[in-house]
DNA sequence: CCGCTCCTTCGACGCCCGTCGTAGTATGAC
DNA sequence: GTCATACTACGACGGGCGTCGAAGGAGCGG
């Protein structure tokens, strides 16, 4: 059985009405995952699945990245062979008003605590 | 040995300084605890361990509110051999700018939904 | 001293989540 | 077509966290 396993290079980002609190908040609970955001945030622009500096495989990596989308935090699309993450700061602003703003800010100043402790 | 395996009437509520980001984050991405939250942003005064409308035993409870506690989201005080809890909001408020303000609107905003459904 | 209330500690258990390696698909370059 | 690159899906494993019940300490009222 070859049935296809991988979708086509298309991407489905949730809509802010499907997202949760509890997803939310599990999302950015986790490390790898705060890192994500804050080198996107420190950034200011997209970055490719592979550019990110992650201390996980490539395939934790992936999952950390859809539990991101899924919980509305980041937005996904292709460019080619490879994907794009950035922020969706603003959009989540409606439903959960200032949480994803606090939320960064506080993820860019742990990892500069982190780079500056070094 | 029969060594006291309680402490006596005395909490120690951490200093801000001590909480760390992941701390915060864990301890809100619970729905038991962010109950707990909710219930005491809307009465707007301290409530007994025992007061709160919970789905969970009560050492469960105890469990929860010592995370709470440890993370810097609850202060605890005995008066008499009832454990009261407040919140504290803003203390953290110089740590991680907006956050705990943020997160108690929106725990409030979810069990209010909840009310509102049934 | 006795009993009651409140909360805690302790061990145990089950499940979920983060992690990985391997295998596989899609796209682009030659 | 062939090869290289970029990411994904799958199955497995281990550890941690939420959960509970039972037993026990601390205070208060008699």
């Amino acid at each position: 059985m070859t049935r296809p396993k991988t979708t086509a290079r298309t991407v489905d980002n949730p809509s802010v009405a499907e997202v949760t609190l509890q997803q939310l908040l599990e999302a950015v609970a986790d490390p790898v995952r705060r890192s994500v955001i804050a080198q996107l945030a420190t950034a200011g622009h997209d970055i490719s699945c592979g550019a990110f500096d992650l201390s996980v495989s490539r395939s934790t990596a992936t999952h950390h990245f859809n539990v991101l989308r899924e919980a509305g935090v980041i937005r996904q699309h292709y460019q080619g062979t490879t994907k794009m993450n950035s922020l969706r700061s603003d959009d989540l602003d409606g439903r959960f008003p200032g949480l994803m703003r606090a939320i960064i800010e506080s993820c860019v100043r742990e990892t500069g605590q982190i780079a500056e402790a070094r």
